[in-house]
DNA sequence: TCTGGGGTCCTAGGACCC
DNA sequence: TCTGGGGTCCTAGGACCC
């Protein structure tokens, strides 16, 4: 069996924890500060009831509730109280994986009470962070992380052998995790309606009609055994960063210092990691060239912020336009490796040096003690 | 005010190699 | 004589998740 754990509006749970002028009070958590420009990341369940929900341009949650309260999201914040509550479950002594930041499966085998556990795990998580957590149990991770959706908030739902089809049968396809919108279209298309109808569905009948995807649905429906753990290695594949203007610009010299902050802020964590990048992706969005993304790959990798915003450029080059308006863009690096010194080139040393003297001086001083003059362009309005 | 930002995996066509 | 077939890597784009 394994225990799927879903935190309940995780980050605006947290946010509610520590602020007690906030419990109680719908509330948004945004993706950044500028509080009418941005998504719901997190809505309290206070403000999910007024139908607010993450996703959500926060213009239309402040449209249904002015008096939403709002709070910017402080990933660090979160990422601490996951870390703890993942070492607070280890001390159940199962296999124990992260699945995202606000998600943990467990394998618990065949325990004998499993509704106890559930309810064990979900005292100690209130105990201790004063936030609530869903869970569900299953015979597989796939349908134990449905179940624990199945009950929200503050639930616990088990799927026995007994109940199984009956709980599929009254469950829409789409909640299943894997299923999107695309594969909702064709799967409605066959006339297939609920996860019963998906999970009575054999292999060859779901690869024909959905792919690969439809493989690998169908294994994970039907799996036994335990999740896998191949994904211990926490190795990340690719590092990348995007902003949204305000509004579209085609002022050349304020495109380039955003690419160039972004490219420094890849930079930095791709040093902070100790990873250097081969592949460069790039991605442009504006009225005119709607997205355009083009990736290309380096003979020489590298994890220096200007080196990478140069090879953006060049990238950029490819879009054959003189200066189209640009509303959003992102630079993300992929062909990872760990990154191994010496350099070879003394361009390249002397560069090293450099980024080694930023590093330092802003990880003493705090971020942004020093950085390229060119990207202060990136603090004028547009 | 009119949709963020971080990712992973898959697909299909083309280049290239033996 | 005049071109088979297997395999890998790269690229652009899409689907999906939190």
């Amino acid at each position: 069996m394994i225990l799927h754990i879903d935190m309940d509006a995780f980050f605006a749970s947290i946010e509610q924890a520590v602020n007690p002028r906030l419990k109680g009070k719908p509330l948004i958590v945004g993706s950044r500060d500028n509080k009418m420009h941005t998504v719901v990341c997190a809505a309290s369940y206070e403000a999910k009831a007024l139908g607010i929900d993450s996703g959500m341009p926060s213009f239309a949650a402040f449209k249904l509730c002015p008096k939403l309260e709002f709070v910017a999201a402080d990933q660090s914040k979160y990422i601490w109280t996951s870390e703890e509550i993942f070492r607070l479950l280890k001390d159940y002594q199962f296999q124990l994986n992260y699945a995202s930041i606000d998600e943990f499966q467990m394998d618990i085998k065949s325990h004998p009470q499993p509704q106890e556990l559930a309810n064990d795990i979900k005292s100690k998580i209130y105990k201790n962070f004063k936030i609530t957590a869903s869970i569900g149990v299953a015979k597989n991770w796939l349908l134990a992380k449905l179940a624990s959706k199945l009950n929200k908030p503050n639930g616990i739902t088990i799927i026995t052998e007994e109940n199984l089809l009956s709980v599929l049968k009254k469950t829409p396809a789409e909640r299943l995790c894997g299923v999107g919108k695309s594969t909702t279209k064709i799967i409605h298309n066959l006339g297939l309606k609920t996860c019963l109808d998906l999970y009575q569905k054999d292999a060859d009948f779901l690869e024909k009609n959905l792919g690969q995807n439809g493989l690998n649905l169908y294994v994970s429906l039907h799996s036994t055994d335990s999740f896998e753990t191949d994904n211990q290695e926490t190795k990340p594949k690719s590092v990348g960063h995007s902003y949204t203007l305000p509004r579209a610009t085609k002022t050349p010299r304020f495109i380039q210092a955003w690419l160039r902050l972004l490219a420094e802020m890849v930079a930095q964590r791709l040093r902070q990691k100790n990873l250097i990048s081969e592949t460069i992706f790039l991605w442009l969005n504006g009225p005119e060239i709607g997205n355009f993304t083009a990736q290309k790959t380096f003979t020489q990798a590298t994890n220096d912020g200007f080196e990478i915003y140069s090879r953006a450029l060049k990238i950029m080059a490819q879009i054959g336009q003189e200066s189209p308006k640009i509303r959003a863009f992102g630079i993300t690096c992929s062909k990872l490796t760990t990154s191994s010194y010496p350099l070879l080139f003394n361009e390249q040393k002397r560069r090293g040096a450099l980024t080694k003297a930023m590093d330092t001086i802003n990880n003493r001083h705090g971020e942004n003690t020093i950085f390229p003059a060119i990207t202060i362009i990136t603090k004028e309005n547009l």
